[in-house]
DNA sequence: GAAAATCTTAAGAATTACATAAAGAGTTTG
DNA sequence: CAAACTCTTTATGTAATTCTTAAGATTTTC
């Protein structure tokens, strides 16, 4: 995530800086209104921290002109604490206004939350939690699990089993493990219980289950799934 | 525009939602975080002014609870500055936070921001509230349910039922989490409950009951409506 | 290459999950 | 306040799944 900070005091705009990059943020700087639309325009940002009373171009009006091109959220950053300013700030467009003196804790807090919003907006749950390896598939929110492309069958026991090899994809289970795993509680006498369903499974998913593909022994250890 | 105010000072609240309605917003009210989760279930609402302390349930819980099922903007608002409870606020979901006591006019300035960023971003959604599958067909907006053409009727369980399991078509439900959803509430001993009324939805908007078309069972996980 | 260990396969019994019907409790409506 | 409707509970039937047993096949060990 890029941000822009623009503030015509530098050790402000350094400090900012920094606590944003212990964040992970890509940070661009500048220090009057031209200088931020320019690189707004060059550059991919993705939220502004804006300073109001700035030589050359003030922020209030380069709000205004990046809000011609951009819909990205911009934080507006001002000494003024005055009501008035937030409202006018707020009113040409800025998405949240943060008086200094400020709490760098509250900065953070304020970008993540803008940026949560702008990044997540409409796509609520949009995690699908599917797995794959080869041409084995398994969607986890829909419960179907598909074999290059055809949809198979696989009773609750069985599905869990799989799922916990798929979603560990070259690790290798031991039986016990997988007994613990899937029914939650300490393994009393797997062997039998848990290779019959390793038998059902790869019955469904291989195309030859005396040579599998996909679920594979590991001689005296366990089962995994062949990462493909 | 819909805005849920949510304070346990009734005073706050009629003050809040008499600005408001001078704007043109049309206004919800909750004391507490129960009420408040109900009337954004019942209600389209747009964004959500929350207080943090309030009886029977707070504000920071309400609003984690919120955000499990809605996105819309929502703005905390309390007596406690202290930068903790800011920080708290925003990163578990809040979009914006303000202390009382404020200045009406920000606070409808911070409003225009919200709502403002959050209908023009992406186009944002022109939400239809019509979900459909098949010939499966519910208008969410009117309450009203047809299939192929012939509209039906379903008590309110039942619809409720329907509405979570359409909206999120394909998903599977367990039949806990349908409990939960849709009673608000703990589940006790829900399998029998769910269903019964599983069964009753069948019998109205399936032409077969004994092999579903629309609402499918997925063995030992929950129920879904298939996708089609 | 034989013995031991490990894994595979098959079929029926036991268990669990779901479907259905019907009755009683609770709620809303006229 | 009675009728109608809705929700929950109980009981029973039905279908699907899981477990157990046991024999056969394969791999490893000595």
């Amino acid at each position: 995530m890029n941000i822009l900070v623009c503030d015509d005091d530098k050790a402000i705009v350094d400090a900012i800086g920094i606590y944003l990059e212990n964040e992970g943020y890509q940070i661009f700087k500048a220090s009057n209104g031209v200088e931020a639309i320019e690189i707004t325009q060059e550059n991919e940002i993705h939220l502004v921290l804006m300073d109001i009373m700035m030589p050359k171009m003030d922020g209030i009006r380069a709000t205004m002109k990046i809000r011609e091109d951009h819909n990205i959220p911009l934080i507006m950053l001002s000494a003024k604490s005055e009501d008035y300013d937030k409202i006018l700030g707020l009113n040409i467009g800025a998405d949240d206004y943060i008086t200094k003196p400020f709490n760098p804790l509250e900065l953070i807090a304020r970008v993540k939350s803008q940026l949560r919003r702008y990044t997540t907006l409409g796509s609520l749950e949009m995690k699908t939690n599917v797995y794959q390896t080869g041409g084995l598939v398994i969607d986890d929110e829909r419960k179907v699990i598909t074999v290059d492309g055809e949809e198979i069958h696989l009773t609750p026991v069985q599905y869990k089993i799989l799922k916990l090899l798929i979603a560990n994809p070259g690790k290798v289970f031991s039986i016990e493990e997988i007994y613990e795993k899937v029914w939650n509680e300490p393994a009393y006498n797997p062997e039998n219980t848990v290779s019959v369903h390793i038998r059902k499974i790869r019955e469904k998913i291989e195309i030859n289950p005396k040579e599998p593909k996909y679920l594979k022994v590991v001689w005296g250890v366990g089962y995994k799934i062949e990462k493909i």
